[in-house]
DNA sequence: AGTAGTACCCACTTTGAAGTAAGGTACTGA
DNA sequence: TCAGTACCTTACTTCAAAGTGGGTACTACT
């Protein structure tokens, strides 16, 4: 009847894959990162990702709440307050993807020199 | 002199910042997920990781070649014989990204459910 | 009165990531 | 001899991601 039993990322219908580029998005990988040392506000967040567009905030912002790893708090003031943070299955993804941030940046180094190596081979 | 003292990915300039672009890419995810538990070849790999056209999987694996993750093995055979495998730093990334793709997994159905609610309260 | 901050949405345009198709070489099997 | 496999490269095209600039509604500051 279904062919979804087990979600498989190797497979090109699968919902896994959209689930895993949500996350693993340009900005989504950021925006849990940041998410997962304190609840911020919209501008704070825009300030704190340097460099995503309103647009691209507002938009990753609904994914990540669709998807059910952010949640998303109006409160009706003025002028308008609204707080993100992260519910317990972001925090699970965010502890993941920060994981995968922090380790990059300790890496760096060794990636530029891989890069010099390779450039230079290959002259 | 420099900018660069400590790399950090909330930096809009930061070099971190496309190295995790190229781990976190559409299919970078699945090809070291996929090299994590055995070694490729080309044709392999495009099998295995469902929907890659041969020109993605070419440029996704020479991205990862020259920032040091896969090490690739051409031997000068007829016909061609091209063996893709994890260097140690590779490995490293691999494991983040695959437990990531293997928790996206598992949580499919809790996204669908948290979809479904967002998607029922917000009609 | 004018300017800035807040948290967006909408329309438009641009960019670049990705798909499609074809070519190239050297072989093997039908 | 023609198809098929292997591992790509190049050119062309498409389409979604992302940027740009506008508007909203209200307040607070100067």
């Amino acid at each position: 009847m279904t062919q979804t039993l087990m979600p498989d990322v190797n497979r090109a219908g699968c919902p896994s894959r959209v689930i895993l580029e949500h996350v693993t998005s340009r900005w989504g990988v950021l925006v849990l990162a940041a998410l997962l040392e304190r609840s911020y506000r919209f501008s704070e967040l825009r300030r704190h990702v340097d460099g995503v567009s309103e647009k691209m905030l507002a938009q990753t912002l609904q994914a990540l709440e669709r998807d059910g790893f952010v949640l998303r708090d109006a409160q009706p003031v003025i002028p308008p307050r609204v707080d993100y943070s992260l519910t317990p299955l972001g925090e699970e993804a965010a502890n993941l993807v920060a994981g995968l941030a922090r380790w990059v940046e300790h890496k760096v180094p060794d990636v530029q020199a891989a890069r010099a190596a390779y450039d230079g081979t290959k002259v």
